[in-house]
Order: structure tokens, then sequence, then C-alpha cells
DNA sequence: AGAGCATTGTACCGATAGGTACATTCAATA
DNA sequence: TATTGAATGTACCTATCGGTACAATGCTCT
């Protein structure tokens, strides 16, 4: 298993965090290089079509990673409210109290929305749903499980801008206790 | 009045749609330079230290529009619940229903927060101090008055980032309407 | 051992970045 | 109308940008 030479997913994380820190204008191939260890040479290699391709593969990771952590229990986790309470801990674990940013939300506030639109739109899309279907196992109106939904993702959304700006992660963990109550059976 | 030679302050406007819709990085001189019609050298003769002026003055500039437009009308109005709607009204009209992303929003979440956390910070205070007062004189209790005021503005923000990651104005219209039944007296 | 392909570092490319220098033009005042 | 300082356009600087080319190396399999 152990092999001198790189393998392309042990690339993604630490593409992740460059472009989670620097934005996708202002991670260069000088600092990417830099935080994966890899030269030009490899990163081409791996990734022919450059930054938009490392970002679509960390767009995957953070999709796939959400899928098992947090989507899916939602969707059949066979008690909602755990399952509710997972999403909220690991939510809290993931963004680091709102000292790490959502790439998907920088991405979409920023001027590259347009060339991941499809794979922004799908992660909240996918969250919004499977919260929901979460929310209706609860024996929710459907109607009403879709409007909590949509506003609990906005909240971490939200919360993530404002703790950053505020730098106070007690701000974060505050939505996410409100959102506790809010969502509970 | 009328004159050939342009005023700083016609920079701004264009300075910050340009920052808006490029971010802090993406917004090259080239770009700035044609979206305010002037050359480097007049940017620079009104900008000295650059971009990162400009910057602090479309800051500033924002920060005047909240003051007179928002602020202001939240803390001294006579009619709390007047007020409160005002600042619905205008928010829904100043973000173009989350078409338009908030600047200050998007620099919180950049690796160019340090720069200008100073005023990223004061923005988001002054915003939640000020809907708070109009809270505390509707006679909401002060605590039960700050959480409700740092939830909505929190909720702005995130209804900028769902909207435009949706491509689905009506999310922030929604948002806005939320926030108007939970803040009525 | 040696063939063959995956991986890598380095040198290089044209384009553009932010920023400076400066001579010129403009409009208001005296 | 002459003077002055604000305003402007252009040319230029160095550094770095994203990306390419390619020869050298490492690993795997026979």
């Amino acid at each position: 298993m152990a092999r001198l030479v790189a393998e392309r997913s042990d690339a993604i994380a630490p593409l992740a965090e460059v472009f989670r820190e620097y934005g996708y204008e202002g991670a260069s191939l000088a600092l990417i290089s830099k935080a994966t260890g890899l030269g030009k040479g490899s990163l081409y290699h791996f990734f022919p079509n450059g930054k938009e391709e490392m970002v679509q593969a960390v767009l995957a990771d953070i999709h796939q990673w959400f899928e098992n952590s947090i989507y899916s229990p939602l969707r059949d986790g066979d008690d909602a409210d755990e399952a509710i309470n997972l999403m909220l801990e690991e939510t809290l674990a993931y963004f680091k109290s709102g000292r790490r940013v959502c790439l998907v939300g920088s991405l979409a506030v920023g001027n590259t929305r347009d060339r991941f639109s499809e794979a922004i739109r799908g992660y909240f899309v996918n969250w919004i749903e499977a919260l929901k279907a979460a929310l209706v196992r609860q024996g929710r109106d459907p109607a009403l499980a879709h409007s909590l939904s949509e506003n609990a993702v906005l909240s971490i959304q939200g919360a993530i801008v404002l703790s950053r700006a505020m730098d106070d992660p007690n701000m974060f963990q505050r939505a996410i206790d409100q959102l506790r109550s809010n969502l509970a059976a």
C-alpha cells in the first residue's frame, strides 16, 4: 500500500483546504503546489484541466463525505431525531465552529458560481431534501418540513459568515444550539 | 457642478459593483478601469494605496448608506414596527432578491477578511445592535431581542448564499417574508 | 534484468497582475 | 491671460499567473 509516488486521492484534502482558505482565484498553482507537496508536473498529470478539475474533484469528495456522514443517516436512519442531532454534531465539527469556511458557499458567492453551478446547487438541494426526509419521518407536515429544512441549511450558511465576520465561534455554536431545539420532534 | 474631470465619489458605485461581482482578487485593475471609466493614472490619484484603499472607500460608502437607510430608522424611528418593515423592504431591494451579493459577507468569507476585519465586524455589529434597539422598543426582553436580531441578520446572509446557489430569488423573498412575521410586534 | 508506463522536476511560454513615473491636459483662480 | 494644482493617458517595471513540454526517474510486471 505504501508508495513512494503520490496518489491523486492524497491531494484532495490539502486541495480542499487551500481553496477554502484562498478561494478559487486566490489559490495559485504555487500555493497549491506547496500545500499538496506536488510539483506542477504531478498536478497536471492528475488534473489535466488544471484548477477547474481540482475544484471539481474536491467538490465530488465533499459530496461523498456529506452523503455518507449526513445525508444518508438523515434519509435512512431508523431514528430521525438521532440523525438530526448527528447532523448538527457533524456540522459543528466539520466547519470547526465557523472557523472553517464552507467551500460550496464561498464558490456560490464568488464569481465562479457559474462554472460549478451544478455541484453547488446539488450540494444544497441534497442537504435540504435529506433533512426534510428526516423531519417528515418525525411526523411533520411535508410543507412545514421543507420550510424548516430550507431554513436550517440557510442558518448554517449564515452562521458561517457571521461567526467569521465577528471572529466569534460562539455565534456558530449558538446557531447550532438553536437548530437543535427548532428541529427536535 | 458639471465637470469634465471625474470626481472620486463617482467611482465608488462602479467600484462596489465590480468588487461584488468579481471579489477582491478577481477584480483586476483592468476590470476596475473599465467599470469606472478611469485610467490607472486617475485611479492611483484618487486611491494612492490601490485596491485596498478602493475597498475601504466602498466599505465606508456602504456603511453610510446602511446608517442612513436602515440603522438610523431602527434606532431612532418613532414606530419600531414600521422601521423593521422598512429595513426588510430596503434589504430586499438592496440585495436585489439575492441576485446581488453582500460585499461585506463575501469579504468575510474570503481570505481578505483580516485586511478589512474592522469594517466587516462593524457592519454586522451595527446592524444587529440597531435591529435589537427596535425590538426592545417593541417591548421585548433585551436578551430575546438580541438573539432575534442576531438571527435575522444571520438569516439574510444565509439567504443570499442559498438564493444564489439555487439561482432562485424566491428563496430570498421567502426568507424576508419569514422575518417579517418573526419580527412583528 | 529489462520493457513499459506512471510519475515527477525543471525549464519555459505568453499573458497579465499590481504598481510607478511622468509628461500632458484641464479648469479654476488671480 | 498666466499660473497653478488637480486630473489624466501612456509607457513601462518586475513578479507572478496558469499552463505546456519534455527529459529523467520510479515502480511494476514479466
